[in-house]
DNA sequence: CCGCATCCTGTAAGCGCATACACTAGGCGG
DNA sequence: CCGCCTAGTGTATGCGCTTACAGGATGCGG
């Protein structure tokens, strides 16, 4: 009934459980004929190696984990949206990322969405059964994530870098937002930005607005201490956002620099409520990169991060440092794109891969 | 330097390791008061409780395991198409599916997808540290599955039904082809019917090729033995099967009924380049409901799979069989609906969700 | 023929936890 | 005041594997 163990196969093999161990770990040290003769018992009694004594025996899993926020709200979940490509979020990208980049390194990807039980459950699921872990932003309490760091390599994906000793990895928001909104100003001749920004609490909606106002600088603009109006970073948000703007400044401003994607797409909602034409009246960029927002009329112009990306490179720093326990702390800074289409008043791009005769 | 342990613990909290454990496991058993002092001390310490050792102790890992074969081409991985929605396949849905219904179980998803290190590697890898685990069809040699399959629980998801003591996962193929066929026939009025299959490996597109059949006995119609044309479910391989099509028959046929959405968009764009149009002159109808093929234009009419929901369901039947592992095996066939956009001709359909102000 | 290095294999000691079982201290009815 | 039950805790064992370490062969030079 139970499985079969080290000790059936050695026994059927006429040797002892450190011969089989040593076939599946140091094949070489094993005489071949021996180890033919293991592996055959092995095959035939279906023996499948214990990935828990072998962790426990030898202080690793083999396994790297991922924790995100869960997104998600699990109530509107009907099948439409269910397979909308709008949910295609960050973290499904970074996941696919790390478990490409995992693999490569032969390393499993343990992944799990903060929720349920408490901290007690997310910490003992996962920092307990893994050799590293990444953790996107204001996932886990940071007392916790101090607590584990001090087991265990622990990268922490974007957002501010709240322990100083954990490797952690962000994309350029400032450099990035930068140089959207200098496109705006410098190519397409726009003077009065709006920025929509995020919540105060999101360093990442923060460093882009800062990289707005410097682009601002840069340009002789007035630099605004603050952005124009905020929003959560939803649609709704976007679109709430934009209408207490309008409503507040008599004249529409030129362009609409939006903190993310998804406030952006509510931008241009309210914005063609109100009559207001995209690009020609307004124009308005977002940040990201989703993919809806390659669908939308206009199409919308978007400073892309890299997100799978984001997923590699947090695997190659966890095996760095699993490789290298004591290096000193590393910070990266991946490099965003900057995606042209219509919004901004770009011609319409040329149509993109696997649209080429469609479009 | 070593993580603390449950002995660490239990000397600083002058309590026996047991108690220690029980805190864990059974907090019920142990006087609040003791309790406190045990938790109080295992955060000071910053105690984390090993999942090897747990694993092992109790011969359960609260984790579920998904094995999925690796179709991306990692070659061809450059930063447009890395982030392109095209690319987000059938196991991603998958693996988003699952990872939310186990963590509503309280397992946590352990997720690997074949390919580096032969099969003892994926086997080692995943068999050896879950409680069960759903495969998604192909990915794993039948040998290997059956092997594993002595030992923990295994759902099978799609594919053919390859051992028979399995549970198994599958969606309405046959029936979902039927209904799409019987559209184009009774709705549009279309007569003439091509189908673009797949390989003949693939049950999946068997059992659609059997559906149109079925859809063609019904209304009288021809039917075919063998589908007109096939391909192997890429976008270019719908070109050149379309194009074979084109030049063996001297008329285009009213429909072209595909296996995939790939194909059938490798089909809008060769009946485009022949200077036929979609839907009037050739309606093409596609099957899996790729986000794509909203995209594009005419938009693709196509059998949407419920692929979040087979993630789910497989997580259910691992769940269910894990609390009765002697039940006998169990088959689902989950429906499929049918999302009708232009390439069919049909009306342009409704604004979809996210798009209402913007298309 | 002996000593010693080389190769292969066995012995045994954990790895960190769960848990059956034993045990102690009270509480209670008789 | 005794037996018995309950609650709380400790003791001891084992989960299945890895890995020093310790041999037993074997081959070689001396």
């Amino acid at each position: 009934m139970g499985a079969p163990t080290v000790y059936d196969v050695a026994k059927r093999a006429q040797v002892s459980i450190a011969t089989v161990s040593r076939v599946y770990r140091n094949p070489d040290t094993v005489r071949s004929q021996t180890r033919d003769r293991v592996l055959a018992v092995a095959r035939e009694l279906g023996y499948v190696p214990s990935g828990n004594a072998r962790g426990l025996a030898s202080r690793s899993t083999g396994v790297l984990g991922l924790c995100f926020p869960d997104y998600a709200d699990p109530e509107v979940e009907d099948d439409g949206a269910a397979d909308d490509p709008e949910q295609m979020l960050y973290a499904d990208e970074i996941t696919r990322g790390m478990e490409r980049a995992a693999r490569r390194h032969g390393y499993a990807l343990l992944i799990a969405a903060s929720l349920a039980g408490g901290p007690e459950s997310l910490v003992a699921k996962v920092a307990g059964r893994v050799d590293g872990f990444a953790v996107l932003a204001r996932t886990v309490p940071t007392e916790d994530l101090e607590i584990i760091s001090r087991r265990l390599p622990v990268v922490m994906i974007a957002g501010p870098r709240e322990i100083d000793h954990l490797d952690h990895l962000e994309v350029a928001n400032a450099d990035g937002e930068y140089e959207m909104a200098t496109h705006l100003i410098r190519d397409h001749g726009l003077r009065r930005l709006a920025f929509l920004g995020g919540t105060t609490d999101s360093p990442d909606a923060e460093a882009r607005f800062h990289g707005f106002q410097r682009a601002c600088a840069a340009a002789g603009l007035a630099v605004p201490d603050e952005p124009d109006t905020r929003g959560n970073f939803t649609q709704a948000d976007g679109r709430a956002a934009t209408d207490r703007l309008l409503q507040r400044v008599g004249q529409p401003p030129e362009a609409m620099v939006c903190a993310n994607d998804q406030m952006a797409l509510g931008a241009l909602q309210a914005l063609e409520r109100q009559g207001l034409r995209v690009p020609q009246d307004v124009a308005v960029v977002g940040f990201d990169g989703i993919p809806l927002g390659r669908m939308v009329r206009p199409s919308l112009t978007t400073v892309t991060q890299p997100m799978r990306k984001l997923g590699e490179a947090a695997v190659d720093l966890l095996v760095e440092r699993l490789g290298e326990p004591n290096r000193s702390p590393r910070s990266m800074l991946l490099p965003v794109t900057q995606t042209r289409r219509e919004s901004c008043g770009c011609p319409s791009p040329a149509p993109e891969a696997g649209l080429s005769r469609l479009g």
